[in-house]
DNA sequence: CTGGATGCAAAGTGTTTGCATAGTG
DNA sequence: CACTATGCAAACACTTTGCATCCAG
């Protein structure tokens, strides 16, 4: 039972108790569900869901804390579809973007250089040091049209 | 008053009327609210509030009603800031977007070519058809550096 | 053993809905 | 005069807060 709960303990654990955070159940557990996720974006209920499918006894409060806290040091990123729900995905990168399908739903990632470079003449242009950007692109994919 | 209320008839009122929507008191009020706002994004409660200062009895639900009535007609453009709050600006071109001081909230407009070009690049990769893409940037501005 | 993590209950915020009434076209 | 817009109250979904208890380091 232990050992079911703790999994393996990867770099992220890792750079979670250099940060000086605790490595509870339920943040591992947490992480845990992100990486089984594969890079899909969780909402907190969504997070909640996956933790009680897997029979872990967890509250929407502590799901949101931690999501909060993860993501304040930045083992988790914040992302907003516009649809009035918070998620997040794991990690790293935050130079990748999404196109969403408005009728399917369906999600693609892309990388942007674009935006990079669009990044370098808005602080030329504006003087502004820039922290975050992010795009959403919303269309008709493929298959729906 | 009637007279005060009417104010002038625009563009705006006149597409609505094409549109065969109602042109009330307070669907005036509203457009003349984001009129007098001057290309700011406004909130329901910012609205709610500018229409108490000018007088004129207004309902909650009834601006929510009409705000996403003018955004489905394509009369106001529904803009995120990723703060939880819903926020609309005046019209018509989605091709500028929004770089936004985490510090002192200063907000600065761009256009993006590039963003045009990108999308040209996503089509032909993806295959999307692509209706509609929202880039927020945040960052310091020079004079909060 | 001590300070941070958790659960629970309750409050908060922004938004939506149902229904009766008022007002526009 | 018909049909839509409005106000009000209540419901709603998601998130946050306060406090007592629990547990990792």
């Amino acid at each position: 039972m232990q050992q079911e709960r703790t999994c393996f303990v990867g770099q992220i654990e890792e750079n979670m108790l250099d940060k000086g955070l605790r490595l509870t159940w339920r943040r591992q557990a947490i992480i845990d569900v992100f990486r089984a996720a594969d890079g899909r974006h969780l909402s907190a209920d969504d997070v909640l869901q996956s933790l009680k499918a897997r029979k872990i006894a967890a509250n929407a409060t502590t799901v949101y804390r931690n999501l909060e806290l993860m993501a304040r040091e930045e083992i988790l990123r914040h992302v907003d579809f516009h649809d009035g729900v918070c998620r997040y995905e794991l990690g790293g990168s935050p130079d990748h973007h999404h196109l969403h399908c408005t009728k399917c739903g369906k999600l693609l990632e892309f990388d942007c250089n674009n935006l990079v470079e669009l990044a370098n003449i808005l602080v030329k242009e504006t003087g502004f040091k820039i922290e975050r950007h992010q795009l959403e692109v919303y269309g008709i994919c493929p298959a729906c049209r």
